[in-house]
RNA sequence: GGCCGAGUGGCGGAAUUGGCAGACGCUCAGGAUUUAAAAUCCUGUGUCCGAUAGGACGUGCGGGUUCGAGUCCCGCCUCGGCUACCA
């Protein structure tokens, strides 16, 4: 009984905050704030992984360090609960994906509890839980009912959208087809993953390489009808705003490459008539730069207009609708049969061998607006038509991608930027068109702009160009608006209605839900199974619930879902409100909790997820609802959990070992050596090698390289470590310590069992410091008295408690625990370790390891739970000392060590140094040149 | 290919930011306790030379700055993550 028994310690204390309520926040925090939050899991059918505590862990002992610091602390968890693999399992096993959603949750809430997380269950939520969706429903209609003012760089409710007179003039329907595009939320056609083979439309992490992850069908592309949410409106100020936000310099700049903004220019090349070039070009002048451009012209986006003059080629995506316009009569066949086959890759495939460029002439030429230069329009599938035009000048000579291409097809390259005589680039090659150059420069070959630095010929070029009327600046974003239905079930329903005429066809005008009306919810089915056509499976629901009828008006239900991105885009805001049916959350609460003051997560959601929650951020703030600007003040990714540190080596077919130098995997997997036998790879275990300078080899025969690494846990691999097992084996203390003492919390790091164990033996140290582990009952140690703790106990305890204190402040939670593990070792061999002292540590230990410092805190007096004990506080008197010792050094070098007073002066450390006896044998004979002398570090001599 | 991060004992990692490299833990070895084992406790554990005392070398590699470099600068190498023709 009295041995450390986490089992049952455990268990006892978590039915004591449970019981309790001992972390139930109160509705509105009292005194100081702080909201500290985990990026809630994907409940999946595997449960947790040993990756999901190390944050959870961190934020534990930040939330419990806090409380005892006096903060009001929001602490919350909850599921990101909508997700293919329950959809799979649904269509598998024609059970509702609720059932088994729920059934993952209440497992991954078991095993959550059973790591004593000081979570306030009372404010758990699922996106999936019908209260919570009705809300995410509700955003969504925001989104519906809100454009975006270009001037005054915000969201404001359609109703005020400035109607174009021409357009009202048109009537109601021209009206509200105008609102429609201008909404956040708007209907396009974009290009889904069909699959015929499996009638249903998969999601682009389902193909690989063009088929279907299951079953290897082919999967084609098809344009199909779908919601797209306005994010690149928000684009400059989710990239501005993440100056004021403390996320690492390292996810910024991952956002702001996301975002991708890039400055250039759009012009316009001419491609109609040849005769008719010249009225083209005058009439521009008059006309200015329109916004929609004629059949006669070609409209490029470029960062450089400065190399107009090197265009000597132009390409235009194959997706272009210009591209059967240009097309001359004899290049018909070769273009289609191009653009055909583009068709069929996806964009993976397009740009998987980005070296080698292909593509077919047009037979059609445009005229370049700043020489009348006639420039050959070629297709080719380097061309997106996503971004920018979808049309580019091609710059062969300073852009790299046209450089490829014009070498591949044989196109002129022409210089017309000077690089200059610098390092790395041979001025010669670039100058005749052997070597591509994209940087700055000075310009050549541009006529009346020669000799003008790129950056002064980009900013005159421009105003030309506006005067002439043939281009414009112009930005874009690599972000492009975020396609936001998915053709699945199990999401949330669009609260969306599209009006039928008397024959059921859709008239094209579509209204929100009611909000009275909200949430809608999903349909039974009678099966999950794909219905074999391009069209979502809630199509199969019944007409009661496809066609409502409202006020007489016949309607049909839009049949898409939300992308699982949605419920996890708000749900930091429901946390602080989860049950009110009135309001997504309540305005006082929301300006008394937000922002989140620290949210910790992986990494692998440091661009979508965060992106995507942001932007819904801003609109609820331009629409009112929230009052920050940013929803995470302070963001910190933890770092991944490898699996255990495995050994291999190869065997060829006699069973000879092979060294992992001498190998390489070929196309199909296999591991070859260089003659092309196959070897097979063998693990071993660490008594049969050895290191050997930086490699490792074989014990037996150091002449064979062996391969020494931690790979990342994955089912197929078989080293994915299970919570479960090491709470049963060790603890959850012993668990959570473990975690946080494997490394600096964002460091990439492997899994070692006995470290486990390690830590474990400190738990057991703590234990035996304090209970009386041969007593038959729980007992104190005879060794804690209630005395007066000396000078050096305090010593130790205030040193103990500085840095705990400020190690557990900065998230170094590793660093702590190894000072806390100094002062058990001190304490271990004290023969008298006063109760107060043991009380204080056992406060310290309490964030880390809370069950164990609870059932100590008790033994030692307590009568109820530390959670809200006041922090200890250190006091820097205890720690002074009296004399230090100080290394000597001589040219840099540790020669001997002295011990003065603490307070010494530098002229008197100096004196003392030198004259300590050894320093007066080696400094005997040699000139001192210098000496440096550091008060409270060091003594540095130079010699001659 | 691009961007970011990281290279320190047999392993995970420390090092007040330019000032005693290797804290703390694991591993391993020796010892104590035990009938024995487990557990526990003690001692040692970067490499090389040396019985010892002691000495030399050491933070991926090559240079540099400095009295002094794991830390700063220049040039490489290796590993990991993200990303992928964005004109």
């Amino acid at each position: 009984m009295p041995r450390y028994n986490p089992g049952r310690i455990e268990a006892k204390w978590q039915t004591y905050w449970e019981e309790n309520q001992t972390f139930k926040t109160s509705e509105m925090p009292a005194g100081e704030k702080l909201y500290v939050l985990d990026m809630f899991p994907y409940p999946s059918g595997n449960g947790l992984h040993v990756g999901h505590p190390e944050g959870y862990t961190a934020t534990d002992i930040t939330c419990r360090f806090e409380r005892m610091r006096g903060k009001s602390v929001l602490h919350p968890m909850g599921y990101d609960a909508f997700g293919l693999p329950a959809e799979e399992h649904a269509i598998k096993t024609n059970t509702p994906p609720r059932e088994s959603t729920e059934k993952n949750i209440a497992n991954f809430t078991r095993q959550l509890k059973m790591l004593g997380f000081s979570y306030d269950w009372s404010r758990c939520l699922a996106t999936t839980d019908v209260g919570y969706f009705k809300w995410t429903q509700w955003i969504f209609l925001l989104l519906f009912d809100t454009w975006f003012d270009i001037e005054q760089n915000k969201g404001r409710p359609i109703s005020e959208l400035p109607i174009p007179e021409d357009v009202s003039a048109e009537g109601e329907l021209a009206v509200a087809k105008y609102r429609d595009q201008h909404r956040l939320a708007y209907l396009d056609d974009a290009l889904v993953n069909w699959c015929a083979d499996l009638g249903t439309v998969l999601a682009n992490e389902e193909v690989i390489d063009g088929r279907s992850e299951r079953g290897n069908y082919p999967v084609k592309r098809i344009p199909l009808r779908q919601w797209m949410l306005r994010i690149t409106a928000y684009a400059d100020r989710l990239e501005n705003d993440l100056e004021g936000v403390n996320w690492s310099d390292g996810i910024k700049k991952l956002q702001r490459d996301w975002i991708g903004r890039s400055a250039g220019a759009e012009v316009d090349f001419y491609i109609g008539e040849q005769d008719a070039y010249h009225d083209w070009k005058t009439g521009r002048a008059v006309t200015g730069f329109p916004d929609q451009i004629k059949n006669d012209t070609l409209r490029v986006y470029t960062t450089r207009p400065d190399t107009l003059y090197g265009a000597t080629y132009m390409v235009i995506a194959p997706e272009h609708p210009a591209v059967e316009n240009l097309v001359t009569a004899g290049q018909q066949e070769e273009v289609k049969a191009y653009c055909e086959k583009a068709s069929f890759k996806s964009d993976r495939e397009r740009t998987e061998d980005s070296k080698s460029k292909t593509g077919v002439f047009t037979g059609a030429y445009a005229i370049n607006p700043v020489n009348g230069a006639k420039v050959p329009i070629w297709v080719a599938d380097y061309v997106l038509i996503s971004y920018g035009t979808g049309a580019i000048m091609a710059v062969p000579a300073h852009d790299e991608r046209d450089y490829q291409f014009a070498k591949e097809y044989g196109i002129d390259i022409i210089a017309v930027v000077d690089p200059g005589e610098r390092k790395g680039i041979d001025r010669g090659a670039v100058l005749a068109g052997q070597q591509c150059f994209h940087g700055a420069g000075v310009a050549i070959n541009s006529g009346e702009y020669d000799g003008l630095q790129t950056a002064d010929f980009k900013k005159t070029i421009r105003e030309v160009l506006e005067v002439q009327g043939t281009g414009t600046s112009a930005v874009n974003y690599k972000l492009r608006d975020w396609l936001f239905s998915r053709q699945r079930f199990w999401g949330e329903p669009f609260p969306i209605l599209h009006e039928l005429d008397d024959e059921d066809n859709p008239t094209g005008i579509i209204r929100g839900v009611d909000e009275a009306d909200l949430p809608v919810d999903l349909p039974p089915l009678e099966d999950y199974k794909p219905h074999g056509r391009p069209e979502p499976p809630l199509a199969k629901a019944d007409d009661d619930w496809l066609y409502p009828v409202i006020d007489g008006k016949r309607y049909r239900r839009e049949t898409n879902t939300m992308p699982q991105w949605a419920g996890s885009c708000w749900y930091y805001l429901r946390y602080i409100d989860p049950t009110n049916e009135d309001c997504f959350v309540n305005p006082e609460k929301e300006k008394a909790w937000m922002p989140v003051d620290l949210y910790i997560g992986g990494a692998e959601h440091a661009v979508l997820h965060l992106l995507y929650a942001r932007f819904w951020h801003k609109v609820l703030y331009d629409r009112g609802h929230v009052t920050t600007v940013e929803p995470f003040q302070r963001l910190v990714n933890q770092g991944m959990i490898l699996g255990e540190m495995e050994f291999s080596v190869y065997q060829d077919a006699a069973k000879d070992w092979v060294g992992v130098d001498k190998v390489s995997r070929d196309d199909e997997g296999r591991y070859r050596q260089e003659d092309g036998t196959e070897v097979l790879p063998v693990k071993l275990t660490e008594e049969k090698v050895t290191k050997q300078g930086d490699t490792f080899v074989l014990a037996d025969d150091e002449s064979i390289r062996v391969d020494a690494r931690s790979f990342k846990m994955s089912k197929s691999r078989g080293n994915v470590i299970n919570p479960d097992e090491i709470v049963e084996n060790y603890g959850a203390d012993s668990l959570r310590l473990y975690e946080m003492f494997m490394g600096p919390l964002t460091a990439t790091k492997p899994w070692a069992m006995s470290g486990v164990n390690g830590v474990k033996g400190f738990l057991d140290r703590v234990w035996r410091m304090i209970v009386n582990d041969r007593a038959e009952t729980l007992a104190l140690n005879e060794m804690v008295f209630d005395i007066e703790a000396d000078a050096d106990a305090l010593k130790i305890l205030h040193k103990t408690i500085k840095a705990v204190t400020k190690d557990t402040e900065n998230l170094d939670f590793n660093t702590a625990i190894a000072r806390m593990m100094e002062f058990v070792n001190h304490f271990t061999k004290q023969q008298e370790r006063p109760r107060s002292v043991m009380q204080s540590f056992v406060l310290l230990l309490a964030p880390y390891a809370p069950h164990i410092a609870e059932e100590l805190w008790e033994l030692l007096g307590a009568e109820e739970t530390l959670a809200y004990e006041p922090w200890p506080e250190f006091d820097e008197s205890f720690l002074i000392e009296s004399t230090i010792e100080i290394p000597i050094q001589i040219k840099g070098k540790v020669k001997s060590r002295i011990s003065v007073a603490a307070d010494i002066s530098k002229d008197d450390l100096q004196q003392a140094a030198q004259n300590d006896e050894k320093m007066q044998e080696l400094l005997a004979g040699s000139e001192i040149v210098k000496v440096i002398v550091v008060p409270g570090r060091l003594v540095n001599f130079v010699t001659k």
